[in-house]
DNA sequence: CTTGACTTGTTATTACATAACATGAGAAGA
DNA sequence: TCTTCTCATGTTATGTAATAACAAGTCAAG
């Protein structure tokens, strides 16, 4: 853990919001880090395969894992009005999904489920 | 349904992979359609919005909906090997899924379930 | 002290997607 | 028939996301 990855984590952490790589960047560079793309795609690929950080195919985002070390199926609920992910933990979908993939004979080795919609939150206020 | 929708459609079929905006565009220029990104993305959406056509977050890319008019709820099985997409209809897995976002108080609007991994094929062969 | 693995940084380019505007065909109504 | 509206198609231009390829510094193992 270096320092662009730890304040990489602490970014995402902080906004607990999905963000775009280049929005990393931006505060990455603010703090003295490289202005470079590649810069926040290296340090979130890291996260990401440490299993600290997410990646949202949805959004082209990404965000820091609420459950690190835990051996988790994560499943996100993406609100589309205020871009807050929730991370929640559901096995029950992910047999499922083992299961009927391996009916097909299809072996399954990363698997991505998001949901979009709406938050508590959004859902009580006007849409 | 026009012509250029038509041809889109058409193409997705008939290579029955998961395919890229451009990809897709190259193909509909050498039919005499327009050659700009535009062309092949509002074909594309339009396949997408009226369920003829879905769309593979992970692979920044489109495949043909291989149930049209059904109602279902698309679970994508993708071979990282040759992009073969496999669409499989798990119920369970978006019953669990809403489920789970409902105890959280999250609408679930639209989701995405997609799998990585090896098609029965590829998997007999040498990875 | 030197080799090798790794991290960070750079420049440059590629790939993906959309905004904004112009044109033309066809349906609906005066 | 003529007008108007809608919508599909096409264009130019730009914006956004991601990676290739290379340079340089650090640090531990031998």
């Amino acid at each position: 853990m270096t320092p662009v990855r730890r304040r990489t984590l602490e970014i995402l952490l902080e906004t607990h919001r999905a963000m775009g790589a280049y929005e990393v960047l931006d505060r990455l560079a603010e703090d003295g880090f490289g202005r470079q793309p590649p810069v926040a795609y290296r340090a979130l690929e890291f996260l990401v395969e440490h299993g600290l950080a997410h990646r949202l195919q949805r959004l082209n985002a990404f965000a820091a894992c609420l459950h690190p070390g835990e051996e988790h199926a994560p499943v996100f609920l993406i609100c589309r009005k205020c871009d807050k992910v929730a991370e929640t933990s559901a096995p029950a979908v992910r047999n499922t999904l083992h299961d009927a993939a391996g009916e097909m004979g299809f072996t399954v080795e990363r698997a991505t489920i998001e949901a979009l919609g709406l938050c508590p939150v959004c859902a009580e206020g006007r849409e």
